[in-house]
DNA sequence: ATGGTTGTAGGACAA
């Protein structure tokens, strides 16, 4: 059976039931990865996704921020949760799942948006930012060529060029300054990781997950960034099947700032 | 250059 994973980022999982079921009956994902849901384990709408066939639940959330959850309709062999940079932040949940005589470690993460101001010495929301990509190299850089292992979320930077509106402008703003998009880079390249979406979209097409609620019309305007991934390891880079990105979802009603990345893998 | 919006909570703070 091929194997269907979505990521996103719902900022705020209670007050968006209604587009969530809506994307799950219209996509039917085996396993959605969320990200924001921001609340506590025991406020997670549980029944609602139990009633469309996500029996299988995991959520490490927190009160008020950040928080991760992943709903399957595959039952998990293990699950796991990490805490970065010695906080008590829930921004980190994995989750083995079956493939044939194997499993597959899916890694649902929300990195740290990092505040307003790029420079470590001033913001100390950049400074944890950084800190959290460089323990994220460490963490996933070792084993990861060898086992089948999926990484998706918010990962808030948005790595090329062609993952902003504008490469020039943004420069210098958070999401897409060099001291990000390197260490991002360095990441997925030590731990021999495949960038799924840009896998199957050229490097010089336009691609967004994110457009920001600040904008008067965010279609028009269009200033989007790509800061949603899904990254593989190599034993699933030759069964990649396709990728998704449903940039209609931040046009539905009272939309999450982010949209949903669908990444599909065959079989093995 | 600035301000623009949304969410959790019930006042700031995070994004």
């Amino acid at each position: 059976m091929p194997l269907s994973i979505a990521t996103w980022n719902i900022n705020s999982v209670r007050l968006r039931t209604r587009i969530v079921s809506r994307f799950l009956r219209s996509h039917a994902p085996d396993v959605l990865c969320l990200q924001e849901i921001k609340c506590i384990n025991d406020n997670f709408p549980y029944k609602t996704f139990r009633r469309l066939g996500y029996r299988h639940i995991a959520v490490n959330g927190q009160m008020g921020y950040h928080g991760v959850a992943m709903v399957s309709r595959l039952p998990f062999l293990a699950e796991e949760r990490k805490g970065f940079c010695g906080k008590g932040d829930s921004r980190h949940l994995a989750v083995w799942i079956a493939d044939g005589e194997r499993s597959i470690a899916i890694h649902n993460l929300y990195v740290p948006a990092g505040g307003d101001e790029p420079d470590p010495r001033v913001n100390p929301k950049f400074e944890h930012k950084l800190a959290f990509l460089d323990e994220m190299k460490s963490w996933v850089g070792a084993g990861a060529q060898r086992d089948p292992m999926v990484l998706v979320g918010d990962l808030n930077v948005a790595p090329l060029e062609q993952d902003v509106w504008s490469h020039r402008q943004l420069l210098n703003v958070v999401s897409h300054t060099p001291m990000e998009t390197e260490r991002l880079n360095a990441i997925s390249t030590g731990g021999a990781w495949t960038d799924v979406a840009r896998h199957f979209v050229p490097a010089d097409e336009k691609l967004y997950t994110w457009w920001s609620y600040r904008a008067r019309d965010w279609k028009a305007s269009n200033r989007g960034r790509r800061l949603d991934h899904i990254w593989v390891t190599q034993p699933l880079r030759d069964r990649l099947a396709g990728i998704e990105t449903l940039s209609e979802a931040r046009g539905w009603t009272r939309p999450s700032d982010h949209v949903p990345v669908i990444a599909k893998i065959g079989d093995a």
